[in-house]
DNA sequence: CACATTATGAACCGTTCGGTTCAATACGAG
DNA sequence: CTCGTATTGAACCGAACGGTTCATAATGTG
């Protein structure tokens, strides 16, 4: 056969991510990625065709992988509806707290590709427009069986409390990155908890 | 004395703004500034120095507009509290309908300078934290005359609930990057403020 | 052991970047 | 009218960009 490979294409991948979350995708140069990943550039270029189709693919390495984790929890048949969304901003408060650098949150990679990418990278839009769908879909089945249940406020449809969930999750991420204290951010999630229960 | 400028800088510096909200820091070429200008590279770098120093103006002046106006609202002696915070979530949604280009919102500024530039210049980041700090007092001042007229829930301080609203306020915004409907983004503020009432 | 095949790193490519220089120009004060 | 000053656009600068080329090295297979 031929010479194989001496690095792992899954462990670049995911140094790649991390560059691109910390960094963003303009600011993150080709040797960034060399660095982060310690490949050469020929074997970036022959591993992932392009800076754009790395970065494609950290994104939905994100995605997969951030998307699954809260598909999960929210899916979890052993708790009640609102402890499934308990559970889910409890997660994303403890992940701002343990991604925190130099006293500030990286934020979230879907976030921080909605604000840098999806007005300029229409196949970004697409990732993030059909990973905002899934999420959405999952928190509606939640909260539509809270309201069944009576645990869930039913002063709006589910579509609205599941957009809702959504902006309050989408600010915590950037009042991490704004700096805000990990306390701050559990007062936001709880306030917002505060606001589905009936 | 000498030959004047045939350029209004005020004007120029609102053009460059508009260019750094829509593209972001990285993204935006000193020639992507000269077209949205209309001046020519020895003007701009005459007047702003640089391309960091021009975005630490457009970023001030951002600010500036933004904030003033929402503090204006919060300030209003005419309404009550409560129908302040219902005045400035309107403020906003409307701001993020009014700045849709091709299906989606630009977001704002302040919210994408977090997001891009707060982990990685820290004159961008000091600036962002004064102007939070000074939007969260706003905030808390109206929050605890809700409460102590009756209006606003107690079951939180407010700095608690100014966190709270920040917050949402960042994720209506970046859910208007995200594509999201004007009425979604109508239904995610009317939600944080029924959050809010006693 | 030799071959076919692939991975690798260094050198290279044209382009664009942010920024500077400079000669030509335009104007108000004297 | 002239002089000094400031503005302007075009030409220019070195560096860094994303990406390619290519000679070299390394390996499983026959």
């Amino acid at each position: 056969m031929a010479r194989p490979r001496t690095f792992d294409e899954a462990g670049a991948l995911d140094a790649a991510m991390r560059v691109f979350w910390a960094n963003g995708y303009e600011a993150t140069s080709t040797h960034d990625l060399c660095v982060a990943t310690g490949l050469g550039r020929s074997s970036i270029y022959n591993t992932f065709q392009s800076k754009h189709e790395l970065y494609r693919r950290a994104l939905a390495h994100y995605i997969d992988t951030m998307t699954t984790r809260q598909l999960t929890l929210l899916d979890d048949a052993e708790r009640s509806p609102l402890e499934r969304l308990r559970a889910l901003f409890a997660d994303v408060v403890q992940q701002e707290v343990e991604v925190r650098r130099g006293g500030r949150s990286l934020g979230c990679l879907v976030v921080n590709a909605t604000v840098e990418q999806s007005g300029r990278d229409p196949e970004a839009a697409g990732m993030l427009e059909r990973d905002l769908a899934r999420r959405l879909a999952a928190l509606r089945t939640v909260l539509a069986a809270g309201q069944r249940s009576g645990e869930v406020t039913s002063q709006q449809d589910p579509e609205a409390l599941a957009r809702f969930v959504t902006a309050v999750i989408g600010g915590i991420r950037v009042s991490g990155q704004g700096g805000a204290e990990p306390a701050s951010l559990e007062s936001i999630a709880q306030t917002a908890l505060a606001a589905l229960v009936a």
